[in-house]
DNA sequence: GCGCCGCTACGAAGTTCTTCGTCAGGACGC
DNA sequence: GCGTCCTGACGAAGAACTTCGTAGCGGCGC
């Protein structure tokens, strides 16, 4: 199948695994996999081995970086969370709302566990910010 | 909550390739092979063969129905668009925005190509719905 | 009746993803 | 100095996903 990537050349869309270790990385910031693996092993039974693979698979393809100066390599995401959100949340409305943000926040704000008022208001700012965009072009 | 896994357990997310027939699917409606395979072929190259062994597999799993009554089956998306976007969605904001629906209307809203003044009144109704709702409660 | 054509089914090969076992090198205590 | 322990590297096994070649069956035209 022909997929379009552009994005996805730099910074190639983690795995699922892969996007485990990601988690941890952006909630605990840099860290050696000593660290992420136990961290995992909060929720996880993944081996400390596996931890270590992932992540040198995914230093080979750029998802992350690391420093080798110290004896323990510290490995730091090489992309943010809200890149990574861009991104995949892009992939899907390619992939299942025929490219429609705006279907995708409808479905979302429709079906989602019910936002908190503050939640609604944060919305409510950015739907204004963007309405007046729209008016003062 | 654990609904959204219940119904992973009955219809499995669909791979790529396999959304990319359920793709079809919803856009022709039931079709035979023949059809799903021409329709992929406008972009696609994918062979004859591999379509029909993908609705073999989707079948297996439940993803897609099928008449057999005539010779050239019959084939029926069993689980309808709205319902793989709100699984997919949800799925998504499980894995990079920390279950919040709202960081990904957030992110969605503010990212994403520009809404047309007729989406925004639809969001902004959906929006008002929800307040609406909530003081009611 | 016979051969051709279109259709499904099956299986196998190739690729990617996931997981871990094993090894070598260096640090550290004794 | 020597063994032990921690760490990274590597490769291989297994699972899942993708793709297609080939076989077999049945209908239709001649």
């Amino acid at each position: 199948m022909t997929r379009a990537r552009a994005v996805a050349d730099r910074t190639p869309r983690p795995t699922a695994a892969e996007l485990g270790i990601l988690r941890v990385l952006w909630k605990l910031g840099p860290s050696t996999v000593r660290q992420i693996h136990e961290e995992m092993s909060r929720t996880d039974t993944t081996g400390y081995t596996t931890v270590l693979k992932f992540l040198q698979i995914m230093h080979g393809k750029g998802l992350v970086n690391r420093d080798e100066s110290q004896r323990a390599h510290v490995y730091r995401a090489s992309l943010s969370k809200s890149e990574a959100q861009r991104e995949m949340t892009s992939h899907l409305v390619d992939r299942v709302f025929d490219g429609s943000m705006s279907q995708l926040v409808l479905q979302a704000l429709g079906s989602g566990p019910r936002a908190t008022p503050e939640e609604l208001a944060e919305i409510r700012a950015m739907l204004e910010r963007l309405e007046r965009a729209r008016e003062g072009r």
